[in-house]
DNA sequence: ATTCGCTGTCGAAGCGCTTCGACAGACTAT
DNA sequence: ATAGTCTGTCGAAGCGCTTCGACAGCGAAT
C-alpha cells in the first residue's frame, strides 16, 4: 500500500506539499505539481479512506437509508439509489447503503461514528421516529418524502397534491363526471406515509371545485383484489368511466379485467396511472400517467447535501411539480355517459 | 463528539481498557467491563469509524457493485441489495454502494483507498474487465454471475443449466413435444453476460435428451416486440405447447397475446418462467417458474467475504440448485398435439 | 537600499483508535 | 518458601493524513 510519504519522497517534496497538491488548499508551483502528480501516478497512490477521514473529520461518504420492503415502488427506489450513487460520485462523495430495519439506531450510529458527513432519508413516515434526531444533529440531511411538520428539515417529493389535481382535471377536461381512484393498499393508509393522503386530498379538492363525483378504494396489487375492487365500484357508481390508479401492482390487473369485461380503453374508460414512466410504457396499453421523478429527487438530494457541507445552503422544502404525460389510454368520455 | 479517551476517564480506566472491552481481544474483569459498559451507555459513545479504520486497517465495510442499467431484473437487484446491506449489518460491516460506471477504476479505487475490506459484484460478463484486478488484490471478493473462468475468484449464482433442463423436463413429463423459449433481448446475448447461454446450454442438451424439438428465440420486452415473436413461433413451429420465458418483461405480454389468440393457458399452452416469485405470483396467469434465489445469493456473498476476513474459507464456486414452483400456468399437453 | 507582502514549501502536532509489550498481583504446583 | 503461570490492566507507539504556523526567497514599493 503506497502511501503519502512515499509519494512526497519520490517526488523529493515533503508530505504536507503532497497534501496541498491533492486538496488544492495552498498554491503550488506548476513544476511541483506535475512533479507530485507524475509520481501519484506513477506509485499508483490512492488516499487511505481512513486517515482521510480522521484527520479532516470528513469521511466523504453520503448514507442512503432505502426501506427495507421490497414490496412496494421498487423500481423508484432502485432509480433513486443509482442517481444517488451517481451523483455523489460526481461530487467526489461515496454512499454508504443503511436498510430502513435499524431505524432511528442507525441515524445515531451514523452521525455519532462519523461513518458519514451527511444522509439521505427514504420512506419517510409522518411522525418518523429519526426527525428528533435529524433536527438535534447538526449533520446535513435530506428526506426524500414529506413528514407532519417540516421546520428545521430539508424534504424533497413529488407534489402529490398537484398530481391528484392534475389527474382529476385531465380526465374532467375528457369530459369524464365520475372518477374511481384506485389508491394504495390500506396498509400504506395506516402507516401514515403522507403521500397518498396528500394524493387524495388533492384530487378530491380540485374534483369538488369541478363538480366532478369521486369514489376512493384502497386496493391491494394483484388480480384477486383488483377483481373485488373493481365488482364494488361498478356496483357503487355504473357511470364511472375515469379511473386515477396510485398503486403499480394494481395496473395491469386494472387493465385486464376492463378488457376482459369488455370495456375498451380508452374508448368507453380512460385510465391515468401515477407511476414510473417505465411501468407506464410497458403495460398493455400505453399510459397516459403522472411519473415519479425519481431521478431528479435522487440528485436534488445529493446536490443539496454537498451544498450544505460546503456552507452554502439552507433548509428547505422542495415540491415537484407533476407533470402529466398523456400516453393512449385516456380518451373523451363516451357520448352516452 | 465522545472519544474514547472520555469514557476512560469517565470510568477511571486506561483507553486501551476501554478498547478492550469494546473488542472483546483481552480478557477484563466483570466489574471493569460493566463499569465501561455503563460510561459508554450513558455518554452516549460511538467509536470513531475514520480512527478505528485507520488504526486498524478495517473499514468494517462491504463494497456492493450494482449495474447501472435499471432496465434488467431490477426487483432482483434489488433483493440482492437489500439481502447484502442486512447480512452485513448482522456481522457488523457496513455496505458500500458502487455503480457499474465507473466499472474498473471503482475497483482500483476501494482496494487502494481501503474504504472497504471486501467487494461483491453484481453483472459480471464473461470477460469482465475487473476480474484481473481481483485476482491481484489480495482483497476478498465474490462475484455474482459466472464468468468465463473462474480460477482464483468466488462466485455464487443459480445454476442456470440445471434451470433450463428443470424446465424442460416438467414440460416434457407433462407431454409437451414442441418447446419455445422466449430469451432475453439480444443485447444481453450480445453483452455476454453468460446466463442466457447457460440456459440455453442446458435446455437444448436436456431436451435432446428427452428428444424434444426446441425453438429459441431473443426477445425485447414489451408488448411490440413479443407480438412480433410469437408470430414467428407459431409460423415456424405450429404445435407448440410448451414456452420457456427468461425475460420478465415479456411474460405479461405473452400471457395477454395467448390470451387474446384464444389458447389457453394451460389447457393449450403451458409456460414456464424463470423470474423472481413476486413476478410470478402477481402475474395474470399464476406462473410455473424458477425462481431467482436473489436473497440467498446475497446472503451467501457476504458470509463468505465475512468467513474470508476471518481468515477462515477460500475460493470456491457456488451454484445454487434450482427449484421449480408448479402453479397454474403449467398442465399436460393438449390431446391432439 | 530597505521594507513589505507574496508565493511556495516545510516541519510538527494531532485526529481517535488499536495493539504490543510490560508488569503487578493472585494463584497453583512444587 | 520458591518459581512458574495466569489474569487484568496500563502506557506508549503509531496508523496516514490534514492543517497550522513558520519562513525562505523574490519582486514591488518606498
Amino acid at each position: 500500500m503506497v502511501t503519502l510519504a512515499e509519494v512526497a519522497q519520490h517526488a523529493g517534496v515533503s508530505a504536507s506539499t503532497v497534501s496541498y497538491v491533492l486538496s488544492g488548499k495552498r498554491s503550488i508551483s506548476t513544476t511541483t505539481r506535475q512533479r507530485v502528480e507524475q509520481s501519484i501516478r506513477e506509485l499508483g497512490y490512492h488516499p487511505n479512506a481512513g486517515a482521510r477521514a480522521l484527520a479532516s473529520s470528513r469521511s466523504n461518504i453520503i448514507a442512503l437509508m432505502i426501506p427495507l420492503r421490497t414490496d412496494m415502488y421498487v423500481p423508484v427506489m432502485m432509480e433513486i439509489a443509482i442517481a444517488v450513487a451517481t451523483t455523489a460520485r460526481l461530487h467526489g462523495y461515496d454512499v454508504l447503503l443503511l436498510t430502513g430495519e435499524e431505524g432511528p439506531d442507525a441515524v445515531r450510529r451514523v452521525t455519532g461514528s462519523g461513518l458519514a458527513d451527511a444522509m439521505i432519508l427514504m420512506d419517510v413516515e409522518l411522525e418518523d421516529e429519526r426527525l428528533p434526531l435529524l433536527r438535534q444533529t447538526d449533520q446535513p440531511s435530506v428526506l426524500i418524502g414529506l413528514p407532519a411538520t417540516t421546520s428545521g428539515l430539508t424534504c424533497v417529493d413529488l407534489d402529490f397534491g398537484a398530481t391528484g389535481a392534475l389527474c382529476v382535471e385531465h380526465l374532467a377536461k375528457l369530459g369524464h363526471r365520475d372518477i374511481a381512484v384506485i389508491g394504495e393498499a390500506p396498509a400504506v393508509y395506516e402507516r401514515h406515509t403522507g403521500f397518498a393522503e396528500r394524493t387524495l386530498d388533492g384530487l378530491r379538492s380540485r374534483a369538488r371545485e369541478l363538480g366532478l363525483r369521486v369514489l376512493h378504494r384502497p386496493c391491494e396489487g394483484g388480480y384477486d383484489a383488483m377483481t373485488v375492487t373493481l365488482a364494488r365500484i361498478f356496483d357503487e357508481r355504473p357511470g364511472t368511466t375515469g379511473f386515477v390508479v396510485q398503486n403499480e401492482s394494481a395496473v395491469e390487473p386494472l387493465l385486464a379485467l376492463l378488457r376482459q369485461q369488455g370495456r375498451a380503453v380508452p374508448e368507453d374508460v380512460s385510465v391515468v396511472a401515477i407511476c414510473p414512466d417505465q411501468v407506464a410504457v410497458q403495460a398493455s396499453v400505453r399510459l397516459t400517467s403522472v411519473a415519479i421523478p425519481a431521478q431528479e429527487m435522487g440528485r436534488y438530494a445529493v446536490e443539496h447535501l454537498v451544498a450544505k457541507l460546503d456552507g452554502r445552503g439552507g433548509d428547505d422544502v422542495v415540491l415537484i411539480a407533476p407533470e402529466l404525460t398523456v400516453r393512449a389510454s385516456t380518451g373523451p368520455a363516451p357520448a352516452g355517459s
